[in-house]
DNA sequence: CTCTGATTTGACCAAATAGTCAAGAATTCG
DNA sequence: CGAATTCTTGACTATTTGGTCAAATCAGAG
């Protein structure tokens, strides 16, 4: 007994057709629940916390979803599928440097956009996956072993350099992430030039520039 | 009051030499709350858990910290130095390519050796740096400023491509501790090919081809 | 408007959790 | 050895936390 999310269990399992107000707190408590969990974990966020930036008595987002757990799992679908489509969108037929130039770019957008959605599977994963484990181990397996196809064809096609297609997945998650999940980190080094209008410009730059051409000076 | 750890407090104010069973015990419960820290983050962490990792009642570990948070700072504090080494040790009268390659070396050592470590300051960034911010506007800024201008000056001296030094330190630090605080995300994608003998060196030879190269294939 | 079901919440409970304390056990040192 | 000190722990307390419940309020269909 760990106090983990292992088990399972759906929230409202009453499947009606939602009412205006069912829609509208719902989505009230899942926004406010994913700013909660993003910066502490499932076990350390608590359901008065949530409550509390859902403006909300806890009896009463209990109404919506019985409990902790609904919540947190109901949080990670609502984000799931919008962290993946960047690398579902990789397109076998498109120029190779110009497809994983907008991959990166889509990457590093949704980390200044939702920066705590990104920080919401930090942690999970960080936890072990408890949740989302079975997800990575099929789905998102199954699409890097897809679109490391792609690569790994295009590599053979002499239209990229040889490299691993899926360690360059992981580089990019990383590298992209890394400036939603580690911003406070971000912020420390750099200072306040991180708010200037130019600054997810000159990121994406500098990541593209890495990425693309390495650092190694060319002839 | 955010439940959060930002007040100050040591650990053990009283300063004489440690016994042997101090130094032993100490060692005991830090090794232990690393392990449980650097899962759960400090909210989510019990002091429960870590006595029970550490083999030893609840009592007699806040015997030696009083306090969860004496804990978690000494834990971190005895993580930091090790942490940042492998960036102070970049030497600027050494070759771009070679120290970097080293660096990038050294960083994957540590996340294969110490991946907890990594997990821990992880989960102190992610939930804001409550406890190390401090550090990181002050020392690790000023280190990582000074590595910076080392970079920048290999970059005029066209030892090294064109690029913002500190998004390079950035991606460095990204790819490579990757590898341990999405170790499950990793494993889920890739299988037990993780554990095989030659899994270090081909991840190594990718992060470097690719920090190094890029993937745009050469002329 | 009126009735019904949906929504809201104050009061509450049981379990988990951080931390205390006094007394007993072990260790150290003269 | 024997006293002083350090170490260990069972039992305990106060607080936090996840979750319940019954009663009150509200929204919407007819």
């Amino acid at each position: 007994m760990d106090g983990n999310v292992e088990d399972r269990g759906g929230s409202f399992t009453n499947h009606r057709q939602p009412t205006r107000i069912q829609a509208i707190n719902r989505e009230i408590i899942l926004d406010a629940a994913l700013e909660v969990f993003a910066v502490h974990g499932f076990r350390g966020s608590t359901v008065d916390q949530i409550a509390a930036k859902a403006e909300m008595s806890k009896p009463n987002l209990l109404y919506y979803f019985r409990r902790k757990q609904d919540i947190y799992r109901a949080v990670l679908e609502h984000t799931l599928a919008d962290w993946l489509a960047p690398l579902a969108a990789i397109d076998p037929k498109g120029d190779p440097v110009e497809e994983l130039r907008r991959y990166i770019t889509l990457k590093l957008d949704m980390s200044a956009k939702r920066p705590a959605a990104s920080r919401l599977f930090a942690n999970e994963v960080l936890a072990g996956a408890p949740v989302i484990g079975d997800f990575l181990k099929t789905r998102l397996r199954e699409l890097v072993q897809e679109k490391a196809g792609v690569i790994r064809r295009w590599v053979s096609e002499g239209r990229l350099a040889p490299v691993d297609p899926v360690h360059l997945i992981f580089m990019i998650w990383a590298a992209t992430q890394h400036y939603a999940d580690f911003d406070v980190q971000v912020r420390a080094v750099l200072g306040p030039q991180v708010d200037r209008p130019g600054f997810r410009e000159q990121t994406a730059q500098a990541v593209l520039s890495i990425v693309l051409n390495g650092i190694r000076p060319r002839g």
